[in-house]
DNA sequence: CTTAAGGTAGAGTGATCGCTTTACTTTTCC
DNA sequence: GGAAAAGTAAAGCGATCACTCTACCTTAAG
């Protein structure tokens, strides 16, 4: 359905430009620019509409990693590039994810929904290590990548987008040398 | 004065254990055991209640780091180590820090004892830094270890402590080492 | 003894907010 | 053409919540 994903996505437009908290039901209803009870007949509760929004963003977010280099240490790095890109774009209010949990952190739906988005994301890392590198352990140089990642995006708000995103690509590329993947 | 002290000590633990949102400030007064008279007389809004608990935590936190090697990479490396055993003590919820400002992303008050927090939280690398390897520039080293300690605490809670606290030690003494600080 | 500072208990208030409901209109599609 | 599906506008409800206010008690200095 069409309509569902289109409110969605102003959805996710919403919650990321003015944070959860400050959002009420009737502002998410004039942003998605429906009626009150059109917007409840596909988020039948204001925590739908979060997760609805997350899944958007989860969406988006993977089909923005994708293409880059197929090979070496910048397939693997490529993510990162892409972060320091996202993190150019959008207001620097940290991880969208990371930020509803700490709002609702008894909304089981809410913590599956950030848990698989991050679960995926961390799997992202294993397949072009696996890819780059094959037959070889990585498994702890997928979690650093991971952990960089993290990082870099709650670092930008603190010390600024473009310290974050030096800082983070140094120790990526030094963890990458050390395992001597280039 | 003792009192309001030791009520921003059970604000604080409160906050952490139950998170921001789902606490009303009855809930604060039970948890400090004062009326709420007397809570209002030293915290005279919600949101002074959370500035207090974290300039509370801040300095637990900072005293939380005292102490360790006085040399080399060790030096360097302690407040790691550190937070990997405080993620080990508390309930694993991600930063105080930016809970409390993800909930209250457009008050000034809460952004400024956030941001002065995390800028000391740098300061801190920087400082242990110069000791080891005094006259060199280091400064950029000392933004990875920072983003490796925000990182590792998002992580945590992700991925468990184990994982976290290995990927930022690992990626910690790559970076080390790559500058050739031991 | 008095008095003032600072404490307790707890009812009350005004505003907000998530959500429902009523009444009506538009669109879709066989 | 007609019925069903889906949309709009907006008032209203019940609950919650931050905060205030009333009334009373305890303690300790002068």
């Amino acid at each position: 359905m069409g309509t569902k994903d289109r409110i969605a996505s102003d959805l996710e437009r919403s919650f990321a430009e003015a944070g959860f908290a400050e959002q009420g039901v009737e502002a998410l209803r004039a942003e998605a620019d429906v009626s009150l009870r059109t917007l409840y007949k596909h988020f039948p509760s204001r925590e739908a509409m979060i997760v609805g929004a997350l899944e958007h963003r989860d969406a988006t977010y993977f089909r923005w990693l994708e293409g880059g280099p197929q090979e070496g240490a910048a397939h693997v790095l490529h993510p990162l590039v892409r972060l320091g890109d996202w993190l150019g774009e959008v207001a620097n209010t940290g991880c969208l994810f990371l930020n509803a949990w700490a709002q609702y952190p008894d909304s089981a739906a809410i913590e599956a929904v950030v848990k698989d988005h991050k679960a995926r994301l961390a799997e992202e890392f294993r397949r072009r290590l696996a890819r780059v590198a094959p037959g070889r352990d990585t498994g702890h140089l997928a979690e650093t990548l991971f952990l960089l990642h993290e990082g870099m995006t709650q670092a930008a708000r603190l010390q600024g987008r473009e310290i974050a995103y030096e800082a983070a690509m140094h120790a990526a590329r030094a963890a990458l040398a050390a395992a001597e993947i280039d």
